[in-house]
DNA sequence: CGACGTTTTGATTCCAATCAATGGGTGTGG
DNA sequence: CCACACCCATTGATTGGAATCAAAACGTCG
């Protein structure tokens, strides 16, 4: 149920804003960002895909897309053509049921990134380093040791945060001996602290 | 190919967070919305829905609800038993593709809200503004004149603000003579005024 | 009328953005 | 191989905007 496998270079796009909605994307290899232009010119990363991930779901409502796809290292990906998996799923109750629950789940990430609106810098980071890990871990890799494919600025403009903030509390976490920084070599020390300080606010409330 | 009606009295719940997920829900008349509480106890709002609008499909991923929804006036609400649809958009192109849609739209949704991270306060709350403008438009009623069904504090929940700062950006915006309010009648004097302040981004580009 | 919830307004604090300068790494060409 | 340039990251000083703390005005409903 597959469809052809494409490969895309480090820094070119695997689709554009605007771009005719043909094909949903599976990442096979290789690390991929999203991110739109705003009104001003500025950019704006709207997630980070690895292995395993689907792109291309909120070009369905308009049949446009509404992102650029880049590749942040040579990747390798998966194209399924919308038209063939929607008659498919028609016949393949699993396809449908796979379809429908990534979609949800798209949803529910673009709610949980929704939900850090508003929580200071440090717990936004803490969840971000922790999300990556648990991903990366998923796939096979390490849970402490993880390397950033993405500079500062970019897990800035993910997060909502400016580079030089995002640069702080690294350094901050470093301080606490939470975790090891060199360039984006991450060595996560303490799992357990860093998981407090995403849910900080409980205690917060414990107070 | 709609299911059952029912009634959700103002204050009560048609949902709730782990419910298990069995329907998708669209409303019919009245006003809702959807909440969720964080970890410390306090409650977010995560949107409002009104006539047509879809509710529940964050369920579908873990096959239960992730958000309570609660009505702000009596509704009336349709249910959608989900394994119907399913086994119905099986055999009914249309209604596959409003499906998917829905769900699309649902992540675009998220991704717009997404988007006001980091925006100062004035365009949230004019964006806000805007928004309630065009759907109750888009139903029929006044683009003008319009009245809030959800207090000061829902609506700072829901763009991210406290509810003084809501409060305040309101008195600023009648002082400026963009619109009157009275209580939760808000009507829009100049609307050209209020899409500036939304998309502040352009001009301090242009500068 | 009186009590409660909501909204407005004011004073102050605090966190992240901004402005600004320095340091470190990488890659290229002399 | 080293020198230089460029990009990325760190760190410091200052500013600004929203949160917080606090109090008063308004509305609603029993």
């Amino acid at each position: 149920m597959v469809g052809a496998r494409i490969k895309v270079k480090r820094g070119s796009a695997l689709f554009a804003t605007g771009d005719r909605f043909k094909s949903l994307y599976v990442v096979r290899t290789g690390f991929l960002k999203t991110e739109t232009t705003l009104e001003d010119g500025r950019r704006w990363v709207r997630g980070f895909q690895m292995a395993g991930e689907m792109l291309g779901l909120d070009a369905i409502a308009n049949e446009a897309h509404t992102c650029d796809a880049i590749a942040m290292e040579d990747s390798d990906v998966c194209v399924m053509p919308y038209d063939l998996l929607e008659s498919t799923s028609r016949r393949v109750v699993a396809l449908q049921r796979h379809l429908h629950r990534a979609m949800s789940r798209e949803i529910l990430r673009e709610g949980s990134l929704m939900q850090q609106t508003g929580m200071p810098a440090q717990e936004r980071l803490a969840a971000f380093l922790l999300n990556l890990s648990e991903r990366l871990h998923a796939r096979g890799f390490s849970r402490s040791e993880l390397v950033l494919r993405m500079s500062r600025e970019e897990i800035g403009s993910a997060v909502g945060l400016k580079l030089e903030t995002v640069s702080r509390m690294f350094s901050k976490f470093a301080a606490d001996g939470i975790v090891t920084i060199q360039q984006r070599h991450v060595n996560i020390l303490d799992m357990a602290a860093l998981r407090e300080i995403a849910n900080a606010k409980l205690r917060s409330c414990t107070h």
